[in-house]
Formats: structure tokens, C-alpha cells, sequence
DNA sequence: GCCTTTATAGTCAATCTGACTATTTACGGT
DNA sequence: ACCGTAAATAGTCAGATTGACTATAAAGGC
């Protein structure tokens, strides 16, 4: 069976082992200065009582995307149409075999990010559900362990490149805010100055709104003027992170 | 069935209806300054006689990634520990419901990496496969179009802030030929001297070979020093590509 | 009204980039 | 052998970008 995709000699698919797939999501958003991921309590059987990504089958008539915006909605509490409008991508698909010790589960991973704080939780049932700082989600269940790393360090690379960072404000934010995702998911501090100045060079990446509209009230300095994300999604050039010191490599 | 994957109520896996899970291949390689695609003759129903890329299906017991690789040796005609060497990425997961005309099929693909022209084939049955120029490549079976350009624009991001460049090349190789690489994936020439400086100049990307060793036999000009992939897998800083002119944005 | 806090403006040297020019060292004829 | 051409590598230089700061402006809280 090289050529493409064709069905294996004989296959019927009622009788061959087959696959379950589910998506997984990563919810991330930026909390009090620091990341935290949304979790829920496993009630069920393998890993009962432990944490875990929230995550649900894919449903016999829908896509992994479509199945992904639906648990994103029923999680966060939102709106299908809300939930439309946050950013929502494809990470990666897990298929080791050993990965659910009940059957042979493929999953297709997701990361979505989140404004502020739309409250701690409402989900859709009893299921126990929170925001975690991701620095103390440890030992989830399945491998969601490996996912939540993988997410977080591609949110934290794609804030180079992309306009991601708009994800996690509001849909008007100051530059100050903005300038606290990029170090809060990037854990160093930037300078204001120089990230004003990198930020406003940038094309699309931001824009001002209309009025000369002071900030949010309550806030204790001088009024910061607010932005909109711009139809920028790749950001020429890159805002990029510095540099975790000398000859690293990475790997 | 919010909390995590838990199993629906009265789920039963071989009542359920079944998913089947497959991998598709997008193996690229540069010839003669030109980026070119492994392509397979389908042979069978859904889009018989269709060009496709090369993929099948997941075994039982196999990760979708051990799955590429087997079918990425077959396909090239490497044995499986050289097929190992090369470079093999996920790409992303497709799982339109109606991406298969024939049942639920969710396709893991990846993208692929390969040196020089390890002949246009030699594959594991009688079907036909060819190299073919990414230009050339349209109307393909299945979804294999958009999957195809999804790689292909993946490739030539990736490129920018990874060494990935370094997997079209032969394990030691000139600069002049690494430059080839960018300036055919990106399809932009680049200057040479600035291009070296860049080059050299990022820790961790290439390093020289040992002896003064020229370049492969045949060449018209001064002979090239050798270089092999440095163990940098992350740029630092990234070699950007010249901005595709002003306000673009992307999207 | 001060003082504190945060936003925004501006400065300046070091570095990086892009566009070139120059030099070196092969190969291919003649 | 010599010359012309091709390709690699070295070097230059002005303009843009960056990083580290300093200065000024505009609230809000006593």
C-alpha cells in the first residue's frame, strides 16, 4: 500500500482495529504576569482524580478543527461565536500507541489563546476545571504533559514572528499590556522604550484607535493611548526575543 | 465527554464508527535550481491516475511518525537507517470529513527533507512515481494540493529561523550551495558575500570541515571550502528573507 | 500641591545590513 | 605557457537598527 492512500487489500473498516481520535487543547492566557493554562479533574478511569488538558472526541461528521472550537467554547464558558473569534491553531498530532492505555487514541493537539480572565470556569458539566500557572502543571494525565511543553514553547517562538501576542489582550489594549504578554510568556523583562519603538516600526502589527481614549480606569500613571491588533499575522521584521545568552543551540 | 478523553458512555470501538488513519508525504528536494516534490501515479479508485503524494496508512502498532518514516524509505528507495538521517516533520493533520470520498479517513502529514537526487525512484511495488517541480504540481488527489502548498510555504518559513536548509544538502557541502537552497526554496537571489557573512556569523549553523579540502570535481571556478550542519536546529539571530517589498501583511 | 507611577520622546554609540568593489584561484581553451 | 572566464572569498562604507539610557509629560494618591 504505496501508492497514496489506497485501502488495504481486503480492509473493512468495521473489522479492522480502529482508531479513536480526539483533539487536546492547550488555553492559554496571561494572568497577574504570569502564563496559566486551562485544566480540568479527570473523574474517569485511567488518571482519575488527575489533571489534564481539556480535550473530547472528534465527532464521525465533523474536522478536528470544528471539534476543537466546539470543546473551546464549552470550556471557556463562551459563546461558539466568541470562541469563533479567539485564536485557535493546530499544534501537532500524538500517536504513540502507548499513549491511552485503553485503546488505540490518535489525538491532534490544538493551543488557543485566550484575552484577560473570562472567569475562572462554568464548563459544560460538574467536571472540575481551572486556570493553572503553567509552572505548576506537572504530571497531567496521558502525555498531556509533553503537549502543554510543546504548546508553550511554540506560542513563546511564534511571538517572534507573528502578531500572536494580540491573541491574549483584548480587543483594544495599551502597549504596556501588550509588552506584558511578551514577557510573561517570555519570562525576561524588555525595555519599554525600545519595545514601543520596535512595535510602532512594524507594519500591521498594531493601530491606533480612533479618539485620544485614555486607559482602562483605575490604572495609576499617565493614560496609555490603546491599539487594535493590525491585519498583520507575520510580522516583518521580527520582534525578537533576546538572546538566552551565548552558544546555546538549541536542539 | 468534556472532562479530558474519556470514553463516551456505551462507547464500543468496533461499533463506533471508525477512523482511519493515514500519513501523506511531502518530500522535497532541490534539483537544478528548482524545488521539486515527490509525486505517486494513484492506481486505484478515489482519483485514479490523479498524481498524489506518497503516504498510507498507519499500522495498529505504529506512531503516525514511525509510519513516515517507513513509508519515506520506501518511497525513496533509502534503507530505513539512512531514511533516519533525513529530515521528517510534521506538518500538520487534515480531517475534513469529506477529504476521503470512501470513509472517515484523518491524514498526518509531514514534510520531508532530502539531499541532492537520490534518483527519481526506485519505490517498493510497480506504481509510478517522479520528481516533480512544486510549480508543476497542481491538481492533485484528494486534498493533496493544499497540503502540498501548506508544506511548501512551511519549508520556506522555517528556513529563516532554523537550519533546515542544511537537509537539502549532502552531509558536507559549500556555501555557495547552501545559498542555492534559500534562493530556490525563497525563489529571491541573494548576495553571495553577504550571504557568507550571515552565514558564518550564526553560532552554531555550519562548521568547517577538517582539511582544506576543494570542492566536488567538475567546478569552473575557485574551489569552495566545505561545510557541515552545525548543531544549531534554531537560528540565532535568524537569517531573514528580503522583505517581499512594503505593506503586505500576510495573512 | 508634592510625590509616585506609568507613558512617551529623544539621544547616542555599537552593531548589523545591503550594495558594492577587489582579489584570489581554479578551469578551458588556444 | 598564457589569457579569459567563472566562482569563492575579502573588504569597504553609508544607512538602518538595536540596546542602553536620559528626559519630559500626565495622571492619581495622599
Amino acid at each position: 500500500m504505496v501508492t497514496g492512500i489506497d485501502i488495504p487489500e481486503g480492509y473493512d473498516p468495521k473489522a479492522f482495529a480502529p482508531f479513536a481520535v480526539t483533539v487536546d487543547l492547550a488555553v492559554f492566557t496571561v494572568r497577574q504576569a504570569a502564563l496559566h493554562v486551562l485544566l480540568v479533574r479527570r473523574g474517569q478511569a485511567p488518571f482519575a482524580g488527575a489533571w489534564a488538558l481539556p480535550g473530547g472526541f472528534v465527532l464521525p461528521d465533523e474536522s478536528a478543527e470544528r471539534a476543537a472550537l466546539r470543546e473551546l467554547a464549552e470550556e471557556t464558558g463562551l459563546s461558539r461565536e466568541r470562541a469563533a473569534g479567539l485564536h485557535l491553531e493546530q499544534l501537532r498530532t500524538y500517536s504513540d500507541p502507548e499513549r491511552d492505555p485503553r485503546m488505540r487514541v490518535v489525538s491532534v493537539a490544538f493551543a488557543a489563546l485566550v484575552p484577560d480572565l473570562p472567569e475562572p470556569r462554568g464548563g459544560g458539566d460538574a467536571a472540575e476545571a481551572q486556570w493553572a500557572p503553567v509552572a505548576s502543571a506537572v504530571s497531567l494525565a496521558f502525555d498531556h504533559g509533553r503537549i502543554l511543553a510543546d504548546a508553550r514553547r511554540r506560542i513563546g517562538d511564534k511571538l517572534e514572528y507573528t502578531s500572536l501576542a494580540t491573541g491574549f489582550c483584548p480587543p483594544e489594549f495599551t502597549l504596556g499590556e501588550l509588552q506584558q504578554v511578551y514577557e510573561t510568556v517570555w519570562g525576561v523583562p524588555l525595555d519599554r522604550p525600545n519595545f514601543r519603538r520596535k512595535v510602532l516600526a512594524t507594519p500591521g502589527f498594531v493601530e491606533p484607535v480612533g479618539g485620544a481614549a485614555p486607559r482602562r480606569t483605575g490604572g495609576r500613571g499617565k493614560p496609555a493611548a490603546l491599539y487594535r491588533a493590525g491585519r498583520a499575522a507575520v510580522l516583518h521584521p521580527p520582534l525578537l526575543r533576546p538572546a538566552a545568552d551565548s552558544s546555546e543551540g538549541g536542539c
